[in-house]
DNA sequence: GCAAAAGTGTTGACAGTACACCCATGC
DNA sequence: GCATGGGTGTACTGTCAACACTTTTGC
């Protein structure tokens, strides 16, 4: 549902005491193994009608702010069961200029390859931009996409997250690109390498069968079963992912 | 502002859509120096009339969410300009039998000696409970707290958020105590000690005065500005204050 | 003198950093 | 054969955990 003040029935609802809207809007990260974008909608109505903006919607009456949240990312994106995380609730008073609306906004994880765009219902088309060189955003959205980043940050370094981005199998290096995408540095790629094996995190999956001007690299697979026993156990450490 | 449904002017909001209703509510964290206590109010009215619950209310349309829970807290608390963090959404459907609500959840660390508990307004008291000791509560508040208690572990291990449920200037055995408190596990005291001068971010403010059954312990404060200084330098860990 | 709580220093183990060298592949 | 990207190893360094002894004070 994108914001929509259509109401075919013309009901009306009322209440003694004031009370805002409530939408979500979700920061979607997608990866492709070299780039990480995010996933922005062009509006088709006003206001900033032309504008790009975060997908989101508003707060249905029999949902949580999770379940809408979910919900919106499958109407737009075609994708369900995805990592998806609340992050702040945007509240400033003239941050909406039809009426007061509150966001509760998440951030969410996608495989680009797992992906399709879907042609725009409502007039507005959906399209990922680098995360380094996105337009300009209608709302505050500029503002939540910042927030979105430094959130994403710090998850990395105490979740798993980082293999929702990546296919089931993958190589190191498309692991170490991500991590210096997101945190913005750059890290040894042997000492990088040494520390993810040592979490004892990863399964051999064998040598990439990509033909490619180098060495066939050595494929590997994220364990949940084993992290969730070690966090189970408390053998991990707070920070298992901090680089 | 309490939970409260009167209304005196009869006044009607109308909508053409559905809105739920948002409160803040905020678990109030506070330090003597020997345990954790958290502040409860006692419900005046139904619903949960003569429960427990935590302290809160509803937004009003000129205020962000943070203003409104600073609000609370003043009103309830009598205390201003307070360490006050948005951390949760809770939005279950019908996490209130009245109607749907949403809670905006914060929350906030006081010392207490700076604190004196206002005789309720609204027919409600307010008092402290030591944090491993809480009646049973109304709402979802329980789980609340919960997880306002793994958000605090959280932040304690990258913000000096310590420091403002300490006096200005304080012993490192108190300092210790409430690490201890808030992380459930015990640390050694020499070992505490010196990993925390070795950020360098305490100024020493000579013994302390009031006399106890041992060599009179060194009282430290912590410099804000140097740690606002390293901050910007990036010359500071990730987490400098993991424990 | 003794209990309580505080101050200080040493040591070994382990983790993190900075490097260098070799290997397979495509053109 | 050379550029590209990948694999492995070593040595140094610094941080963290475990731990013992001394100091002051009140009773």
């Amino acid at each position: 549902m994108r914001y929509n003040y259509d109401n075919m029935e013309n009901k009306i609802y009322t209440y003694k005491y004031q009370h805002p809207a409530v939408a979500t809007d979700c920061v979607v990260f997608g990866y492709d193994g070299k780039n990480l974008h995010v996933l922005l909608i062009e509006r088709g109505i006003d206001p900033f009608k032309g504008s790009w903006a975060l997908p989101g919607g508003f707060l249905k009456m029999d949902e949580t702010v999770e379940e809408c949240a979910q919900r919106e990312l499958q109407e737009e994106t075609n994708v369900k069961n995805i990592y998806l995380e609340q992050f702040h609730v945007f509240s400033a008073v003239d941050r909406d200029p039809r009426e007061r609306i509150l966001s509760v906004s998440f951030l969410a994880l996608v495989r680009k390859s797992e992906f399709k765009l879907i042609a725009g219902d409502d007039a507005a088309k959906a399209e990922w931009f680098e995360i380094n060189n996105l337009p300009s955003l209608a709302f505050d959205h500029k503002e939540i996409i910042e927030l979105a980043k430094n959130k994403l940050q710090q998850i990395l370094s105490y979740k798993p997250i980082a293999f929702q981005l990546l296919d089931k199998t993958f190589i190191m290096s498309e692991l170490q690109r991500l991590y210096e995408l997101i945190n913005e540095t750059e890290y040894d790629r042997r000492n990088f390498h040494k520390k993810m094996l040592a979490t004892s995190l990863f399964d051999d999956e064998g040598l990439c069968k990509t033909p490619m001007q180098c060495r066939a690299p050595q494929m590997y697979s994220f364990n949940e079963e084993r992290y969730k026993e070690q966090v189970k156990n408390k053998t991990i450490k707070k920070y298992p992912f901090d680089f």
